[in-house]
DNA sequence: ATCCTCCCCTAC
DNA sequence: TAAGGTAGGGGAGGAT
């Protein structure tokens, strides 16, 4: 986070911003851091005015469940049931549990004296079907004696996709074991002999390895045998699920899946011998050591991971994460039916919650996620949870200053499959239960929901929120509002393992005190921006006028400030729009020497681009080379292996029709490598943007278009002519070459650009196409006519100069 | 006015 | 040792 990126001492580019540390970082422009709503309401449909469903029904909460015992004493109370704080066999009816450890399942059976042991989802169903429902197919299931489970009868069984893991415990436990995978070992080696870190280092591996490894602990494992049963089966089953990944991913070729995270390719491929012996000259961990840098890097990268999330989630969710948005058609829902009402759905410490599922001891001390448990290291904290928070320990520290904050920190290695799987099952819970479900990212996402008078989608939130934990045994908070804004701003007050509901009348009072950095748009330099006019709050950020803001601020993100600071957001949930650019770029361990390992970094990122073009379907017209340049006088990185303080430089260019071929792709990146004239010793990040998409067209891949392509060029020229002529009155041609500007040093411009269009097959080809394919023709033709022109006034700038 | 390039900012 | 990516929104300022 920003206070990490604080520790690079940046250079004074202002005169004046020596004191004052903020201001100067502020200044310096561093781093860049950093339903059909009745369908599922009317299976929701509750009335909240209490019809006494539970009458002569009294539970007792017994440990944690979701929702929490005080939600569940809510829903008893408003309809009509009894809740017990402590149990008492004439006064409880019903026992109320989640799944337990098998620990303390023996225990539960003795002291429920047979009395039903039941899941809150029996609640929620009830009040769901405004009647009480039968607790029989709510039983605990450990305490259901060899009997099938119940959500086996309701999932298909091929289920290749992993939708709903409910339906196979196997599934669980490979996560769980792989959860425990060691992968610490080669720290326990290297890693300084300081006392508590030794203590704290051996009491994590010993947990880890207990389930695995060793039964040594009788006590901590209460079925040994089956516990080593499963470590077969897993083996199994991994191999199972790794070929139905496979079979998944269409075009799997090599080892780069394209468009899928490097962090989910194979984290079991041995470790290569990366310790032989570097040279001191080399840093061991840079491009320098690593002639296969780019990949690597990307597949232990968190950021990488989360980044690329959304390109699978498309994938995975076609027909729910892709398309046009039904703007129009719901605008009037609210005439109709009922109010429109924003729900949105975040898991809590998602990395860290996933990790820990087998480790209940674990829940209430602080753990967080990160690559190294060097308690001197710059390795970052991914995610942190609750307890941790609770010592001011936050997702983007370094581990170094979380270890001083809380020596007793508890580090777990990242497991991305895990997190791959559970935002499977997350999103799979969420588009069943809603049919506007909007993703923004692997662990949130909006639903909008239409509800009528009566109805409650407080109880949409607790169904969805425990079907979340019943599934992926990890938790998820709710906020509930009227629109995306306060909703998002509800589940701040609701984490963790909460729900909040901001109604109308208390938007005001909710604002009124909240730091502006609460709202979503104010980061780390609008805060402090705002901060220097003695605006803190949003109630204070009120008082400026929208003009003044949007004088400060510019136009949009003024209206912004003065929208959101009043709890206004007029932003629809929609389907995510289909991208609009698509890059790659690494800022971590980018060290050269010369132009030789500068290039083959370049190679890899042309690579590794090409293969996300083609796993999108699209193609590129404009591309971003992006460098990181060492800050004059800039000191060694704080972070190891970082890019500390840089100038950031970019470089685009526009090419006349758009590619996705490597070759092409690395010609272009080394034209505009050229412009920036830089000392490789220097560079210190490089990436590669590509904008303006088009959808890989049928007319201009594979054999048809060869065919088309063929066909033309050997036709008559007269028809060309023609058509030229035709399309030169209609276009306009603003849409040429950009040659960087800037820089008017490159003089080597070939037209090697020039492009595909001119090494058309030699073939001639006398008969015409189908008549099909006489659309994909004209829409062919125009193209090409248009690019050939472009291409002509371009020559002629060029030559001009 | 509108577009484009080169940034910066934000969120996860 | 450690894996500081990715994408969208938007502003400043220049070209058209
Ligand atoms: N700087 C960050 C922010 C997030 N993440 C990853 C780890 C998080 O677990 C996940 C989801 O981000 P959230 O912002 O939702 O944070 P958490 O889920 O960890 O916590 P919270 O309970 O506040 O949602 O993204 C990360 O690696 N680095
Ligand atoms: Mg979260
Ligand atoms: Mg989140
Ligand atoms: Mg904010």
């Amino acid at each position: 986070m920003r206070m990490e990126w604080e520790e690079e001492v940046h250079s004074a580019r202002h005169v004046n911003n020596l004191v004052h540390c903020s201001y100067m970082v502020e200044k310096n422009r561093k781093l860049h851091n950093q339903f059909d709503n009745e369908a599922s309401t009317s299976s929701i449909g509750a009335s909240s005015s209490g019809n006494p469903i539970f009458s002569g029904v009294s539970i007792f909460v017994d440990g944690f469940t979701v929702p929490s015992s005080q939600e569940l004493r809510g829903y008893m109370l408003t309809y009509g049931g009894n809740f017990e704080n402590y149990f008492s066999r004439h006064r409880v009816t019903h026992i109320i549990c989640s799944n337990l450890p098998n620990s303390k399942v023996k225990n539960l059976r003795a002291f429920s004296a047979g009395l039903p042991v039941v899941k809150p989802t029996w609640i929620l169903d009830s009040v769901a079907a405004r009647k009480l429902l039968s607790w029989v197919p709510y039983q605990l299931d450990q305490l259901a004696n060899n009997q099938p489970k119940l959500s086996a009868f309701f999932t298909p069984k091929n289920s290749k996709l992993l939708e709903d893991s409910s339906n196979n415990g196997l599934c669980r436990i490979v996560a769980d074991i792989e959860d425990s995978s060691l992968r610490f070992d080669q720290s326990k080696d290297t890693h300084s002999s300081k006392a508590d870190e030794m203590v704290e280092f051996k009491n994590q591996s010993s947990f880890e390895s207990d389930d695995i490894l060793e039964n040594t602990d009788a006590t901590a494992i209460e079925e040994p045998s089956s516990v080593r049963g499963n470590c077969i089966e897993v083996e199994l089953a991994e191999g199972e699920e790794r070929n139905v990944q496979r079979e998944l991913e269409p075009s799997h070729q090599g080892s780069a899946t394209s468009a899928s995270s490097r962090c989910l390719d194979d984290q079991n491929s041995k470790e290569r011998p990366s310790s032989v012996a570097m040279g001191p000259s080399k840093q061991c961990h840079s491009t320098l050591a690593d002639p296969n840098f780019v990949e690597n890097y990307f597949k232990s990268s968190r950021l990488h991971f989360i980044g690329t999330w959304r390109n699978r989630y498309r994938k995975r969710f076609p027909i729910m994460s892709t398309g046009v948005n039904s703007d129009s058609s719901d605008v009037n829902a609210s005439d109709i039916s009922g109010r429109k009402v924003v729900i949105h759905v975040d898991m809590d410490c998602f990395f860290v919650s996933v990790v820990i599922r087998n480790h209940p001891e674990l829940l209430d001390k602080p753990v967080a996620v990160s690559h190294s448990n060097n308690s001197k290291g710059t390795a970052e904290i991914s995610s942190a949870n609750y307890p941790a928070r609770s010592y001011g320990i936050k997702a983007g520290m370094f581990v170094r200053n979380a270890k001083a904050l809380c020596p007793n920190l508890v580090i777990f290695p990242y497991n991305f499959e895990a997190y791959e799987e559970v935002a499977d099952q997350f999103y799979s819970i969420l588009h069943r239960r809603c049919n506007k479900v909007q993703a923004v990212s692997c662990d949130e996402a909006y639903l909008e929901v239409t509800v009528s008078e009566g109805e409650d989608p407080e109880l949409l939130a607790s169904l969805i929120r425990e079907e979340i934990f019943e599934t992926t045994r990890c938790t998820a908070s709710a906020g509930i509002a009227e629109n995306m804004l306060m909703a998002r701003i509800a589940t701040r007050t609701a984490k963790p393992n909460g729900q909040y509901h901001i109604t109308p009348e208390m938007v005001d009072d909710h604002l009124c005190q909240l730091p502006i950095s609460a709202l979503p748009g104010i980061g780390y330099v609008l805060e402090e921006k705002l901060k220097k006019q003695n605006i803190h709050t949003c109630g204070e950020l009120r008082i400026i006028s929208k003009d003044s803001l949007q004088k400060d601020f510019g136009m949009k993100t003024g209206e912004m400030l003065w929208s959101y600071s009043r709890g206004i957001d007029n932003r629809l949930v929609g389907v995510i729009q289909e991208s609009k650019s698509i890059g790659a770029e690494v800022n971590w361990g980018v060290r050269f020497n010369d132009m030789e390992d500068c290039e083959h970094f370049l190679i890899d990122l042309c690579k590794e681009v090409s293969l996300r073009l083609q796993g999108c379907g699209v193609q590129g017209r404009t591309f971003t080379l992006k460098i990181k340049k060492r800050r004059k006088d800039a000191e060694e990185p704080a972070k190891y292996m970082g890019c500390g303080d840089c100038e950031n430089m970019s470089h685009s260019m526009k090419i006349p029709l758009a590619t996705d071929c490597v070759d092409e792709i690395q010609r272009i990146v080394k034209r505009l490598f050229g412009l920036f004239h830089i000392d490789v010793k220097d560079i210190r990040g490089i990436g590669l943007q590509v904008s303006k998409l088009e959808g890989t067209d049928a007319s201009k891949q594979g054999m048809e278009k060869n065919f088309l392509k063929s066909w033309l060029t050997s036709g008559s020229t007269s028809m060309r002519k023609k058509n030229c002529a035709r399309v030169h009155g209609e276009q306009n041609l603003d849409d040429t070459l950009g040659q960087a500007s800037r820089d008017s040093g490159g003089p080597s411009v070939q037209m090697d650009s020039k492009m595909l269009n001119d090494r058309a097959s030699s073939d001639l080809i006398s008969t015409p196409p189908p008549l099909c394919h006489l659309d994909l023709l004209k829409q062919y033709i125009k193209v090409k006519i248009e690019r050939d022109i472009e291409e002509i006034y371009i020559c002629f700038r060029l030559l001009k100069r």
